[in-house]
DNA sequence: TTGTATGCGTTATCAC
DNA sequence: GTGATAACGCATACAA
């Protein structure tokens, strides 16, 4: 366990050549199952490892994905990240994972870090205010594959593995509209980022097709931190029309309204109808129990994990493959009740 | 942006050597202030990039460092991790990241991966049922930086960063005492685990400087997984004498075990008053707000990026700092009031 | 089926 | 202050 053992000492303890040796050790078919067995049998003995840098150089592979995301502690990303690294794993791939903390300067940092490292493949979930992509051309142009993750955008070559942010925006809001509630504020992050504003579209859908009028004042974007709460409802307070149904765009942040809403003597559902996103495991503790959208994290890392393999091994049509979307499903629960 | 170029492209172009280049670029002090500028220019000009290949092999490093945690999706461990990530960033360390699933074997499988890839240092968190710790002897060896964080274990030269787990379940558990429990029941993790054991040892010493007899059937343990609510549950519902006080210690399953007790139509803190561990996030959210031990996720990374990497640089001295403890906080919250 | 020889792109040791 | 040159450890094209 002292010494670095290398193809060239097995060579000589064997006295084969050290082109055998690499050839047994990775299952050459050109060579004998009895060089193989003695040679892998003598690795064994020897505590052989391969030495990865000097196979990385050869190969011009590192057998290594790269990962940016927003956070890391969220529910939802940690729990993505849990699925891709599952597939990962079990592949053989490492993972290299970086945090955006929602700032492309970070993102941008991150990307250049990556791609100097020499991942074989990146994974990419867009922070909040990400407007120039030019940082991911580097992957496309050195045809590194690039999958995008939920917060996605439309680069060529880059598949997108998503839900149907539109329809489950127009699930939620259409939901709430059968709960009676005729007032509905939606409280997003970024518009920038397809996954809040394909949800506002989507609530606008529901208005217009239940016969409502669109209120811009009903949109209030945020950073869904907790420290924001007091500002939304301030807000709400202050709305000449009083609001009695929320669509918050992650459950984190509607358990903190609702929190502060019933510090503030509001009945929850009874005065407020809220509707969450996600599924957070917060979702189901709070009280009233939270309504919201059932959201794949982890089937969508898995998915992505896999995509990702398959566009580095080649076997894959892009054509096909330009964007998976996901299932998502309303869940009812108390606090959007009558 | 499309064929590589080299040191050697560079040398060309300019008329030096190779050396001279590699020299420049690494800010070599015998180089001249005029070729240095005049190869950097060059470099950009060209969108030279280094190989981290090449790099990595010549010095037999990889600026990178591994990581083993039980599980990805836990809101202690990504925001550790957060934490971790950020020095590492700043210090140029990628990270990579995999997770044992509260499982020995893909931990000693991870551990493998990683001594494999040729990590400059590890840091990990055991998992649930870890007992033989052989899978970290290679790192040992070969005199590869390792670090426990959190759940730890002591083994020659490496390092640990915990709380003092003993003086905060004595913390909680008097608590608890002060605000009138008799009967305290202990929810608990793995007792492999020094984390959970530690504040078990703590529970039991405050017992005693109370006067309260310990009794082994207040121990449970469990998962604390969801789904492992229902038998604490009926444990305690079926206990001879009642329990009115409950020390859980994580917060995400003390809550469950909150929702679940209301349930029973036990009240909160009424009947059973409830402690939790972790200060959690949904410690917040719950109703009625959970009583906690505030514990420094963040820091406790940020520590453990500091310190692997000054062990990396070797500019340290381990004698110096073999346990780093943190400092816990006990937050009194409406679970545990009167 | 096996051996030989070269190159992957750097860094570092000697020279000069 | 700069240039040659030899590793680093492996995979592979070409020979045999």
């Amino acid at each position: 366990m002292d010494k670095k053992i290398t193809i060239y000492d097995l060579a000589k303890e064997l006295n084969v050549s050290p082109g055998t040796i690499s050839r047994s050790l990775n299952n050459h078919p050109s060579i004998s199952k009895k060089t193989k067995d003695k040679v892998v049998l003598k690795a064994n003995e020897l505590g052989y490892k391969v030495n990865k840098f000097a196979v990385n150089l050869r190969t011009q592979k590192s057998n290594t994905i790269g990962v940016i995301i927003p956070k890391l502690n969220s529910h939802f990303m940690s729990t993505l990240l849990a699925g891709v690294e599952k597939v990962a794993n079990e592949a053989g791939y490492n993972l290299i994972i970086s945090q955006s903390l929602e700032s492309v300067e970070k993102e941008r940092l991150n990307a250049k870090t990556l791609y100097n490292s020499g991942v074989d493949a990146i994974l990419v979930s867009l922070a909040f205010n990400t407007e120039n992509y030019d940082h991911f051309l580097p992957f496309i142009n050195s045809k590194i594959p690039l999958i995008f993750m939920d917060r996605v955008h439309n680069l060529p070559n880059c598949p997108t593995i998503v839900i149907d942010n539109f329809q489950a925006g127009y699930d939620a809001t259409n939901h709430l509209m059968h709960q009676g509630t005729k007032n509905i504020m939606v409280i997003t992050g970024s518009l920038k980022r397809n996954v809040y504003a394909d949800r506002v579209l989507g609530y606008k859908e529901a208005l217009k097709a239940n016969g409502h009028k669109f209120k811009e004042e009903l949109i209030f974007e945020t950073t869904l931190e907790s420290k924001s709460v007091d500002d939304v409802i301030s807000y709400i307070k202050h709305l000449d029309e009083p609001v009695d149904g929320l669509f918050v765009l992650a459950d984190s942040f509607a358990a903190h309204c609702i929190k502060a809403l019933k510090k503030e003597n509001y009945n929850i559902p009874q005065d407020i109808k809220v509707i969450g996103f996600n599924n957070d495991p917060v979702s189901q503790l709070v009280t009233p129990t939270l309504s919201t959208i059932e959201y794949p994290g982890y089937n969508m890392g898995l998915l992505a994990g896999e995509s990702i393999i398959n566009q580095i091994k080649g076997n894959i049509n892009l054509q096909d493959t330009n964007a998976i979307s996901l299932r998502h499903k309303l869940i009812e629960r108390e606090s959007s009740g009558n």
